[in-house]
DNA sequence: ACAAAAGTGTTGCCACTACACCCATGG
DNA sequence: CCATGGGTGTAGTGGCAACACTTTTGT
């Protein structure tokens, strides 16, 4: 019985997932999700997070983690005895306080697309899984802000959005569309620095509402 | 390692589960889920399909199981060893041809509203789960046409949307939104008698794309 | 003829896309 | 004053809820 967590964050534009170099012998040298067994009598949700915490250093705060699926195909580890795994996918906006600090193995962010195909057990099968859950949870959930720190830009929220999905969207009517969704954000009336120097400040927002909760309105994926 | 299946039909109108009486010692006579354990080397997804036959007795054909969720909180079974039960949703048109010749166990479908909250284990978590899982995915995937024998008439399908739903759905804005949806339904040609003996006569439809797969357009939940 | 269920037409409303336009800042 | 990004206005489109209406059967 084992977890295995996929954490997410935006860099650059770009989505991006914590990978962990394997030093064991099941693929040795190849980069893994982060994850290990579970400890007897832990609930699998703890042993997610200490998983993370242990392998990652990533900062256990902020951090949004919700059960993904099971993978229990019988031959899905070489080794002799079964390996079923709970998988977990997680989201932060602490995207650079990892690696740093951590027991030996290396943990870097790396771009989903690079790393997709060539990952260790069947973790390019969960990668996928978790590419596609994220992708439809920014849709009818509030799970895009969990991205971000806790105070934030519409144009940062929109970077989330068009990372994940991969398209653009038309700043004027993500505004507002996120503006007039109902528990998802609140005006903190501070103005932010323009993103390239340039431009006009800001407002700066605050989450309101529970994260993975229903959207009464969801949030389409399109152009718009 | 144990599955658990929550299967549901509509029956007279109301969302039914399947459900067993325990002979066992926890929870005897109490009444469960159907589900156990995983054999050696067994495929989850078998296992799940393999203890609903054993234990209802139920048609394996036509049947749309998924994952829905692994339940392992250390104390969620009050044996010694530890039991994570990976959770099943399916969906079946042949609620009637169950609990025949089954084996010793009594298997009986049971209108949800009545069984939640009674069952033995963490079962009425699992279910309500099943129960919320089951109302997003006839939303925004073909699954609805899953309660249904291979051809039916849009009355039987909106029966199905209101059961699970639980609120009333006008007829004739359910009539054009099926239609107009692609990949949903196919006409046969053939006319159905009409229900309560009164009436014009139905078009009687064929399911066609696939039933998991997400639509291009969804099928809101609202009174229409 | 009447009731009942299937299916179609119609209207008003609202959300959303596309795009033009103003606002506020740095250089 | 210009470039750049933030934010608002607006018109056209399309989908949808509500409900009236027609069609086709059984009694």
């Amino acid at each position: 019985m084992t977890v295995d967590v996929v954490v997410f964050a935006v860099l650059d534009g770009a989505l991006a997932v914590l990978v962990v170099r394997r030093g064991e012998d099941p693929y040795a040298g190849r980069w893994a999700l982060p994850g290990g067994f579970v400890g007897d009598g832990e609930e699998l949700l703890d042993a997610a997070r200490r998983e993370l915490v242990e392998e990652t250093g990533i900062v256990g705060d902020g951090l949004a983690l919700e059960q993904l699926k099971t993978f229990g195909a019988p031959d899905r580890d070489r080794r002799p005895h079964r390996v079923v795994s709970v998988a977990y996918l997680a989201v932060t906006p602490h995207a650079e306080a990892t690696t740093a600090g951590t027991d030996a193995e290396e943990a870097v962010w790396r771009p989903v697309d690079e790393v997709a195909g060539t990952l260790a057990f069947d973790h390019d099968e969960i990668l996928a899984t978790a590419r596609e859950r994220v992708a439809s949870k920014l849709e009818y959930t509030r799970l895009g802000r969990s991205f971000l720190p806790p105070e934030f830009t519409l144009a940062q929220l929109r970077g989330v959005y068009e990372a994940v999905w991969g398209l653009d969207i038309d700043p004027g009517n993500f505004q507002r569309k996120l503006r007039s969704a109902r528990d998802f954000l609140e005006s903190t009336g501070a103005s932010a620095k323009p993103a390239g120097g340039r431009g006009r400040p800001a407002e700066v927002f605050r989450p309101i509402g529970e994260p993975f909760d229903k959207l009464a309105t969801p949030i389409f994926r399109s152009a718009m």
